[in-house]
DNA sequence: GAAATGAACTAGTCCATACG
DNA sequence: CGTATGGACTAGTTCATTTC
């Protein structure tokens, strides 16, 4: 036999108006069509009993015809007068004591209930194996008595045949007996497993997640891990969302800015920190000191002989015997030196309760010079105390909202040198004498130091101090012969190309970012870089001459084209090594 | 038709906390 | 203590579109 016979066997075989997946529609308005015929049609009186059955069916069939256009629900004649008896016969069969049954699948399947149909759902039904009956009106195709054998099978697949014929086994066997808790779970389970794949099957749903969704049965899905995780995290979301709204309605500021094209344009930003000036950390500092501080005042100092001055410099490594300096000198040199304080700033970032925060400590660098050693405060008030300890307690400088993210944190920069600007303010201990104060260095975390000094974060060029190629971070000898770049040629190496200078005086946090080829091709040669021809190749040479380099220093933001001196930050340097933390 | 441009994506870094 | 998770960043790839 060939293939193609093959088929159309299949398919002849499989048309049948009694099948469990036949059309509902189909099979109500074949009987209903067959009934009407039958009745309003007269017999000729010529006709043979066969001509005129004949009459009826070809009637029946153009009725049927026209109600149901459509190649899914084709039949030719001859085989819809052969398959239409077996129909009859269920329908004026159908068990006397489910006639409700056949009433409401005659109702439900009405050839008005076809016509309200919009034509998408029609067009999910078809004359066998039947989508739109099996998924939407499972449970009225399950009232057509389908009880041959050939069928069985099909109608078993029906997740609601199985739940009834669950249901009436429970009934015929039910026994009357107290079941025990065990016992009761085991049943449930057994008609779960019965029911569940048929289910699932149909509606691509699982039969626990189905009857969660009847509200009677109060039945919950349970949570997996990731989703109660994600679950609590959404809360801590909506919190942060929450605190942030409320902080955005006390702290809002104006500021005036210049555009591209030069207009003064008014903006809002907001301010979600706090801050100690740094005068005020001063002030504090001197005064929690005071008593660890070996204070000399101007006449103590011109009563030194010149022995008693030498020994002192020489004491904190300070004389340079080379160097032929008179009295005077001498004295002013100590007299600088004793009264001269040295900070240092450390920086971290944070999550707390979810929320990221930033802090700036400012902490005072113990100084024998300034300060006494714990032998000397000892030998002074008999009391054993860790002098450095006491000195360097980190004072918190400013403590704020805010994401790690570069543009965010070069928010608190303006606060920042506007402070700086003023440490040259003068302070004096209780007897009257000034303190020099100087900024000497920032120390924190690697992402810190890569902020405070311009340095890009991750990549090849991660570190913040030298610049050192990643590939070759583990070759000592590489890293030893790596210089340190100051913060002051770190403000060179940007500024020294056209494109750096003007984007980084637009206070542009990327300047070297995504530049044109043009923009390349004038940065590079400002540098003295004269190779390369594709846009890739130029970048790479770009990369390889900044080495990390990203943008100026950190506090050179607001004003990238003056000096450090200009801020007191001259002597400032970032720490090259990442220490403890201060808090 | 090659190069430039831009978007979207992946993979990896470091930082950190939350949680069982 | 290990795992999960998230943000911010660099670096590299792919793909489609535009430009020269």
């Amino acid at each position: 036999m060939s293939k193609l016979a093959n088929i159309t066997r299949i398919l002849v075989i499989m048309i049948s108006l009694i099948h469990p997946h036949t059309c509902g529609f189909a099979r109500a308005a074949a009987w209903e069509f067959t009934r009407a015929v039958t009745a309003n049609i007269t017999r000729d009186e010529n006709a043979t009993p066969k001509q005129h059955q004949q009459r009826v069916v070809q009637e029946t069939y153009t009725r049927f015809s026209n109600m149901f256009v459509g190649t899914t629900f084709s039949i030719d004649l001859q085989t819809f007068q052969r398959k239409l008896p077996p129909l009859r016969k269920k329908f004026s069969t159908w068990n006397s004591r489910k006639t409700k049954e056949r009433q409401q699948y005659l109702e439900v399947f009405s050839a008005e209930n076809w016509k309200k149909l919009p034509a998408v759902r029609k067009a999910e039904h078809s004359l066998m194996n039947c989508q739109g009956c099996f998924h939407r009106y499972s449970v009225y195709q399950s009232f057509f008595p389908v009880c041959s054998k050939e069928f069985k099978g099909c109608s078993m697949r029906s997740p609601i045949a199985v739940a009834q014929d669950l249901a009436s086994n429970m009934r015929t066997n039910s026994a009357s007996i107290n079941a025990t808790r065990k016992e009761c779970q085991q049943a449930a389970q057994k008609i779960h497993d019965v029911l569940s794949p048929a289910f699932e099957q149909t509606y691509r749903t699982p039969l626990g997640e189905a009857f969660a969704m009847i509200k009677e049965m109060n039945l919950q899905t349970k949570k997996s891990k990731v989703e109660k995780k994600k679950e609590r995290r959404d809360c801590y979301k909506k919190a942060k969302l929450s605190v942030e709204s409320k902080w955005k309605e006390t702290e809002v500021w104006k500021k005036l800015t210049l555009d591209d094209n030069g207009q003064v344009v008014e903006s809002e930003f907001e301010v979600e920190g706090r801050k100690h000036s740094l005068l005020d950390i001063r002030k504090k500092i001197l005064e929690q000191s005071s008593e660890f501080m070996r204070e000399k005042s101007d006449e103590q100092y011109y009563e030194m002989s010149e022995s008693d001055i030498i020994g002192s410099l020489k004491a904190i490594g300070e004389y340079n015997e080379a160097k032929d300096e008179d009295i005077s000198c001498l004295r002013q040199k100590l007299i600088r030196i004793e009264r001269t304080r040295h900070f240092k700033t450390w920086h971290d970032l944070s999550t707390v309760s979810n929320h990221s925060h930033l802090v700036f400590m400012v902490t005072l660098l113990y100084d024998p010079a300034v300060y006494y050693t714990n032998e000397e405060f000892k030998i002074k008030t008999k009391q054993e105390v860790d002098v450095q300890a006491k000195v360097e307690v980190p004072q918190v400088h400013i403590i704020a909202r805010s994401s790690s993210a570069d543009s965010e944190q070069l928010a608190y920069i303006e606060t920042r040198t506007e402070c700086l600007c003023k440490l040259t303010d003068p302070i004096s201990t209780e007897n009257g004498n000034e303190v020099t104060d100087v900024m000497r260095f920032f120390h924190g975390d690697s992402p810190a130091r890569q902020y405070e000094s311009g340095q890009q974060k991750g990549g090849h060029f991660y570190c913040p101090v030298c610049g050192a190629n990643a590939h070759r971070v583990y070759e000592l000898e590489y890293c030893l012969r790596s210089k340190y770049i100051s913060l002051a040629e770190r403000q060179q190496v940007v500024l020294q190309g056209p494109i750096g200078q003007k984007k980084s005086l637009e206070r542009n946090n990327k300047p070297f970012a995504k530049l044109s080829k043009q923009e390349l091709i004038r940065e590079l040669s400002a540098r003295g870089i004269y190779e390369g021809n594709r846009k890739d190749e130029l970048e790479k040479l770009l990369t390889d001459e900044l080495h990390g380099i990203q943008r100026v220093p950190a506090l050179l933001f607001h004003t990238p084209n003056k000096g450090l001196e200009t801020i007191n930050c001259q002597n400032y340097e970032i720490l090259p090594f990442e220490p403890l933390h201060d808090i």
